[in-house]
DNA sequence: GAGAAAATATAGTGGTCGCTACAAAATCGC
DNA sequence: GCGATTTTGTAGCGACCACTATATTTTCTC
């Protein structure tokens, strides 16, 4: 498909997406699609250039024309990530209800997206530059992770403005648990059961007095 | 977290403590102590022989006479790690006391311990070969993971047979979440908090009728 | 001391890392 | 068409990876 030769017709795979900008021999979004999931799968430093330019059907001056960087690929895998259905928290949100209904369901649908499934477990955000000896790529996912903190902590204050910081980081540290666990082969009956209990611990804080 | 009985035994069970050993230029304990705080800090991929050979004060040649690889070394520093100090379970189990009690103690004695102290922070067996390349070494700290998890499970069985699995695994996920949380710069404060919510839930489901 | 054995240092193995110089090829505006 | 711009493939950069062949030095036994 990376059929770069003549022929005027529009059949060839030029640009996606209606995004200006030069004409490439391959579609931009499917190939952040596939580096996001090798980055999701194997980690930051375990995916290398040369496999990303093999897995993607280009070859190392175009990947550099298109990406800039290996953490500029992995920025973009990232933005697409936290853009999509693995925003778990804006995917509870919407379906609406209070802090501890919300909450619940973040726990319960992290316990169902989590657990492997080919090849890839966990959360891009939480484990996907851990132990990575590029600076630039954890500071990509540390920022991601400082915005979510943030975001689950001015939903909590809504209700408990007094201990959301405490209960946005609880909530943070059990999806880093579950994401972890996922990694290292928790299936969804275990996730599931850690996030009915954690949970529960979520409410009974939030219902106590402070 | 660590477990309390692990890795199958050595060939040589008494030469890691310069007894018997054949002389070396270079304390064997004092280098695995060495390569134990380097895989701690920043993971086992992240830290290549050549560095631990300058850090060790020993060339490739006697690296290898003595360890046999990389992942040999790394097998001796998480033996030493579990063997030591690192092992919360462990010691909280020492004091005595019922299952709630004991459990919130390693919860509590872990907020205390993971958190970034001279750049070490966080559990080695959770982390320190987290998303790395070498399935040698994944292998040998999922191995110490099985054994905590099953050590978990073990004591709470002696008060809760029935929902023992559960909680075991509730336990060790939550360490999970610790220890990523702090290798993320959490600090004790921030862990605590989490690590006394977590006993509180932990103490009213071992309570709670099943 | 002499000879054997062990631990050492020098130097280098092939491989992979992220990344780039260069020039041919495809596509653009006109 | 033509020239200019852009994207591509070929090839390779220096640095690092885990690891080792070989030779020398050190340390042992006697």
């Amino acid at each position: 498909m990376v059929a770069t030769k003549s022929l005027p017709a529009e059949s060839s795979p030029t640009e996606t997406s209606g995004v200006r900008g030069r004409r490439r021999s391959f579609d931009m979004d499917e190939a952040v699609e596939t580096a996001m999931r090798l980055f999701h799968a194997r980690g930051y430093d375990a995916v290398g250039v040369a496999e990303l330019g093999a897995e993607l059907g280009i070859k190392p001056p175009s990947f550099y024309a298109a990406f800039g960087s290996k953490a500029g690929l992995f920025e973009r895998a990232l933005r697409r990530y936290a853009g999509g259905e693995a925003n778990i928290f804006a995917r509870a949100q919407a379906d609406g209800g209070g802090v501890a209904e919300v909450i619940g369901r973040t726990l319960r649908l992290a316990a169902r997206l989590y657990p492997e499934r080919n090849g890839v477990a966990g959360c891009l955000v939480l484990d996907g530059a851990r132990n990575s000896a590029d600076p630039e790529a954890r500071a990509l996912t540390a920022a991601l992770r400082t915005a979510s903190v943030s975001a689950l902590r001015d939903f909590i204050a809504g209700e408990e403005p007094e201990r959301a910081g405490a209960l946005a980081e609880f909530v943070m540290i059990a999806m880093m648990g579950m994401s972890a666990a996922a990694r290292d082969g928790a299936d969804e009956t275990a996730l599931t059961a850690f996030a009915e209990m954690a949970g529960r611990a979520f409410r009974r804080e939030l219902a106590a007095e402070g």
